[in-house]
DNA sequence: ACTTCCGTTATTGTATACAATCTGATTCGG
DNA sequence: CCGAATCAGATTGTATACAATAACGGAAGT
């Protein structure tokens, strides 16, 4: 069972490279009111073509960050505290199901190769390996949620969330990386197969997620 | 408040059609194991260029229907019945929390006029009316549960679902279409702003589409 | 002054062309 | 006989070209 079979991969760099852009826009407050959005505007902008555009708006939709609109261009919502809130609370939704349905099924020896792998990190302390972590672990939980469609739209947040983290690091001095012990928690109920603790466990991590991202945020923004 | 705002709409009809073609094809179970479907492959079948069918192809990524490998085409996942549950269930997530939400903050007018619709609807009996009706519900909901991030992953599984509605309704001879009184308790629960037993309502709406959508597809498969 | 109609222009939707890269098989060497 | 290198083909990723259509502004009529 491999990890890397959910995630879309770096698949397509022009398209990341857009969604990156736009979603840096949309962190820094960039867009007021409705602004519109072409795509020849973001083909300029970026230096790509019009199609990594398209297809960068289209996700970007699905996410619910614009509104298409068919020979008008792309309709960007202003972004604000409560957006960054409703993002993780879908995620919140779906990764705490996952959690649950994992719990009850994940094999030992994942839960133990993760448990090394996290004190290995701990040990040795760097913000990197901390979030790389993160993402492996939401990952493994999703997969063994034993729902692909679960899954698939886990990995569709998770990819949004780790563009976010990445935009966030380059601009402020690395606020605050998840946190090791939440992590931990999740581990343990992980490893005791108890689905109501698990649940718990992650609802709170993720709690702590959305409000280091709302203060990266306004930390970006007061800059 | 307009209730297109969130559907995607019509916007591209040739990738609508391929979308349709494939679903098709994995409701009929007519691909097994892993089979491989190119670009170029779908250009030709339906008669179209490679960007709508890489679109659809995209799309459909998304929903963890197949997975999308570089210059190896689309590896088509079998379809069973527990796929089909596995829709169900995320949309149940989705859609039981939406409703939650909206419960509390519908406007009491909403309510009237959806219920107005529904009465009148009863009185003439149409079928197709009645899906048009539960469409309306469903999206009504989901604006109204205030996350746009929300509305919008329920506007996706809304256009699939509707999607393999209508496959299944032009072969089979409309095995069963929504249930008034399940709909019914739904709207009742929404006027007295119940949330629990709204919810609750909407998780057993979602368990009975469940049900008639497995057993719509086992019809297919045995003609 | 207001509304309606119409033509221009802007913008997307779709098709095609080109480039990068992976796959698979075949050949060569051991 | 088996394995590694290599080469042709297939397939996607990206760019560009063309077609359909909706938005916008202005003119004409009332």
């Amino acid at each position: 069972m491999s990890l890397t079979a959910i995630t879309p991969a770096n698949r397509s760099a022009s398209k990341a490279k857009v969604v990156r852009g736009l979603l840096e826009g949309l962190l820094e407050g960039k867009w007021h009111g409705g602004d519109r959005f072409t795509e020849s505007l973001g083909a300029d902008a970026f230096g790509v073509s019009r199609t990594p555009v398209r297809e960068a708006l289209l996700d970007l939709q699905a996410l619910g960050l614009v509104e298409l609109r068919r020979n008008c261009g792309a309709i960007i919502h202003p972004f604000g505290e409560e957006d960054l809130r409703e993002i993780y609370a879908v995620r919140s939704l779906l990764e705490v199901e996952a959690t649950r349905l994992a719990a009850s099924q994940i094999a030992a020896e994942e839960v133990e190769s993760l448990i090394e792998a996290f004190e290995e990190i701990q040990s040795s302390g760097g913000t990197d390996l901390n979030w790389k972590f993160d993402q492996k672990l939401h990952l493994l939980i999703a997969e063994c949620s034993g729902n692909r469609r679960l899954a698939a739209e886990i990995a569709r947040y998770s990819t949004l969330v780790q563009t976010m983290r990445e935009i966030v690091g380059a601009r402020t001095h690395d606020i605050h990386s998840a946190s090791a012990d939440e992590h931990l928690e999740i581990l343990r109920a992980l490893r005791q197969r108890n689905p109501d603790t698990a649940a718990k466990a992650m609802r709170d991590h993720l709690r702590q997620a959305s409000d280091s991202a709302i203060a990266a945020m306004l930390e970006i923004r007061n800059h």
